[in-house]
DNA sequence: GATAAAAGTTAGATATTCCTAACAATGAAA
DNA sequence: TTTCATTGTTAGGAATATCTAACTTTTATC
């Protein structure tokens, strides 16, 4: 559902008028379900919808739309610019991320990103050798200080995880 | 399903049967939904299952399981150790993200990870101010260097994200 | 070993979200 | 204005994951 009123809140920016057929063009579904889902976002009072005419969200619908916009665009700008992650395959995760994930994460992320690129012990200078480091691994030179016997450190332990379990909720 | 695998892999480490009721009480889910699940699996060849008795992992059962398991945990440290999230909600968060993160994601975050703790430009030490920044906001003392007409311009890129919008797929 | 509690199963229902095939309305071109 | 392509809807069905209520098996206790 979150999925759908995120898509007409950007067909409405993008073109005159929403189509069922833009719809499911965006969301990659055939119409029918697109017309199905209409029928029940609009019993729940998120869409204006009177078959065969265009559709429109209501208040509350273009609150959840903008919502799950800006959830997006948080997730692309983490993939994108902290974890250089393509751009189509960024959009694909924030797409599939957006809708489970918590506002205190959210909040938590959002904070992250802002401290990355304002605080100058790291920044952009700093992340820009995160490219480097996936690409030719470690290298000591560009990043030195206290490097000795850490190296690695969080690798191993993430492989030897099995033994090693976090907290399970319940 | 991949829920019920991992659950089954790590019951599987913590004692020494593994019972229909311990799998519902850790997804929180009822016993009737425990059992129609076990048969699916059964039919899919993740899970040797007789009623009645105790639930095994095939092999390919506790590949899958596994493989869970070092997604939830790489999921987990992120949240905990870098986005400082409480470990409780982190936890569950990384429940919900863990099915639909691709590997290629999952690699980049690992990498991420390592580098912000091998690279001494940020490491442990710039992680701390993480927590300080997200209680107490930007504290120029502590992170000096660039900071004039770059302070919450990642902020302000993310409030006016409605009109700036990252590309969509189709 | 009989009986009662705990654990597990079956049956049947609900909710979601998707599909295909067939039909209906709209709008553009001839 | 008639016709045809595009667009949209209905009808009916499938897959997944869940639930409650009722029944069965196993296990533990006396």
């Amino acid at each position: 559902m979150e999925d759908y009123l995120e898509a007409i809140f950007d067909l409405d920016k993008e073109k005159k008028v929403v189509r069922v057929k833009d719809i499911a063009g965006r969301l990659d579904v055939k119409m029918p379900t697109v017309t199905s889902m209409l029928k029940t976002l609009s019993k729940r009072g998120l869409v204006h919808y009177e078959k065969y005419e265009y559709v429109e969200l209501t208040r509350e619908g273009s609150n959840v739309g903008r919502e799950m916009r800006r959830r997006h665009g948080i997730l692309f700008r983490f993939l994108t610019d902290i974890l250089k992650i393509d751009s189509q395959v960024a959009d694909e995760e924030a797409c599939k991320m957006e809708h489970t994930l918590g506002e205190a994460t959210l909040d938590s992320l959002t904070d992250f990103m802002a401290f990355v690129q304002e605080c100058p012990r790291a920044g952009e200078s700093w992340l820009q050798n995160f490219e480097e480091y996936r690409v030719h691994g470690f290298k000591p030179e560009k990043c030195r200080g206290l490097s000795k016997g850490f190296t690695c450190e969080l690798k191993n332990q993430l492989e030897s995880m099995e033994d090693d379990l976090p907290p399970r909720n319940k």
